[in-house]
DNA sequence: ACCAGTCGTCGTACACCGTACGAGGACTGG
DNA sequence: CCAGTCCTCGTACGGTGTACGACGACTGGT
């Protein structure tokens, strides 16, 4: 309508569509550059710092010159995860594909770690394309599981949902807060301080918690970060059910052994990768 | 200080300590109100719902009164929390150990499923009574597979994880908005209108994702919610790895099946509790 | 040279949020 | 009658996201 070359904008759609931008021109604001300025402020001060006002402020600009590169604050936070996921991606996939979907989980647990707001974020993600480049990643080495197209997304979901669901508990629970106290008991006095595990030792009342009390005088701490167990026996169960995946070292499944936890220990060591293709 | 009697209120701590409440007090409004309120505003309009005002209102009573029953936000989050994992808890644990961990998964994916908006609250979670009830009720289990705390935790983590990692996918998945386009490309097109995968098909460009270009001709979809399978193989590595524990009805482990698809459903109709004790 | 139109920036204003502060009512024990 | 506690709540402050429209710089056509 208003304008006389073809595309510009559409009346309902996005705001600016092309902005192939003719040769010469320096955007020096972009919807990434505001994503990267963005995750700056979360990693330095939270994601609760990232605010309209303080990203416009921190790139020494109007606060509602962010809306004209940025639809929304969704949309901002969508360019933030879809920055944020860069970091999983891998140069080079080990050959095994125990060794590679290992080093991607583990690429993925570092990434959180550094980015702590990103799980925030990650309970209402968009599909960006650093979102399926790393489900190419996946996927590349779940080919080499099954050719069933369906097994290989099980699998793939199966291996990002622990390492999702251990990366929250851990990041989450290094941020305990004090607890609240059992609603339908008597209040056992004004509550003493607070011990670095915050909340256990208080609440676990021995009588009805018998299990967790004997866990507590075992002297077992309740927020253990060992990850590569899970994700050992996850790949475990995997390649018990994949018989003919084809392995660098494949070992007797199923062997017993003398001490549980060693096996379990076995199946951890033996996820490192052992030879590059 | 100000109180003849001796314990009532301590100058920097919590407000009310007692609360026991002379026998024929009826108090209308308690924090576990407030949370149930609160949960019904969540399930009726997402937790975005849930300020203050509204839930004030809700209850038919000024803002700040609620200040009174709840220090912060955050307290009333976390009552909300711990109302909400009452809903993990099972009334009779099942005697296998297999069928009682694959319930307790189950069952806290429905809780999920019933109140999505407790995945927002689960990344800042505090140690409540039911928190420690659930524990209790996974290490009741775990506690038949090995006699290691240290190892029973690491189980009672690896299942739970999967479990909220599987849930948050799922959820947020089911939430799926429009994409953001491939950053580092050049635009192609104006965008068609959102199919029921939304932006799945767009962004994938064949010849730099040819995985995920052949899972789309293969007409998988991306967002397949067999959790069994990935808990299955979980469980199946962990059976494994721990052959001394006692089951119900032991199987010849790491057995080769002709399909391995079929070998992941046997793992899962076989979680199905044959027998109660 | 002029001018229409787009690009990019931004000030103001509005509704909503969490909550600090303090006033005030109801009830209770002395 | 009074002091004290429990409970309620109105007002106000500083924060948020963003709708709206004004404003200058630049550009291509005439």
């Amino acid at each position: 309508m208003a304008a006389p070359t073809e595309p510009a904008v559409e009346p309902g759609g996005r705001r600016r569509a092309g902005q192939v931008s003719p040769p010469g021109c320096r955007p020096s604001l972009t919807p990434q550059r505001l994503a990267l300025a963005a995750i700056e402020l979360a990693d330095a001060e939270g994601l609760a710092a990232v605010s309209m006002r303080r990203l416009a402020a921190s790139l020494s600009v109007g606060t509602m010159t962010l809306y004209y590169h940025v639809r929304d604050k969704d949309e901002l936070l969508d360019l933030m995860w879809n920055e944020f996921l860069s970091g999983h991606l891998l140069e080079e996939i080990p050959a095994d594909w125990r060794a590679a979907l290992t080093e991607i989980a583990q690429r993925t647990r570092q990434s959180y770690q550094r980015h702590p707001w990103a799980l925030n974020v990650a309970v209402r993600p968009t599909l960006g394309p650093n979102k399926l480049r790393h489900l190419e990643q996946y996927l590349t080495v779940a080919s080499r599981i099954t050719d069933d197209p369906d097994e290989q997304v099980r699998i793939i979901h199966s291996v990002s949902d622990l390492v999702v669901g251990c990366t929250l508990r851990e990041l989450s629970g290094q941020a305990y807060r004090a607890p609240i106290k059992h609603t339908d008991h008597r209040g056992d006095g004004p509550a003493p301080p607070l011990e670095p595990q915050p909340g256990f030792d208080e609440l676990v009342t021995a009588e009805e918690l018998p299990r967790l009390q004997a866990l507590r005088t075992a002297g077992c701490r309740l927020l253990t970060p060992r990850f590569e167990h899970a994700l050992g026996w996850l790949l475990d169960g995997i390649e018990a059910a994949h018989p003919g995946a084809g392995r660098a070292h494949p070992r007797a499944v199923g062997a017993p052994a003398p001490d549980p936890g060693l096996v379990g220990m076995a199946a951890t060591t033996r996820m490192l990768p052992k030879k590059r293709a």
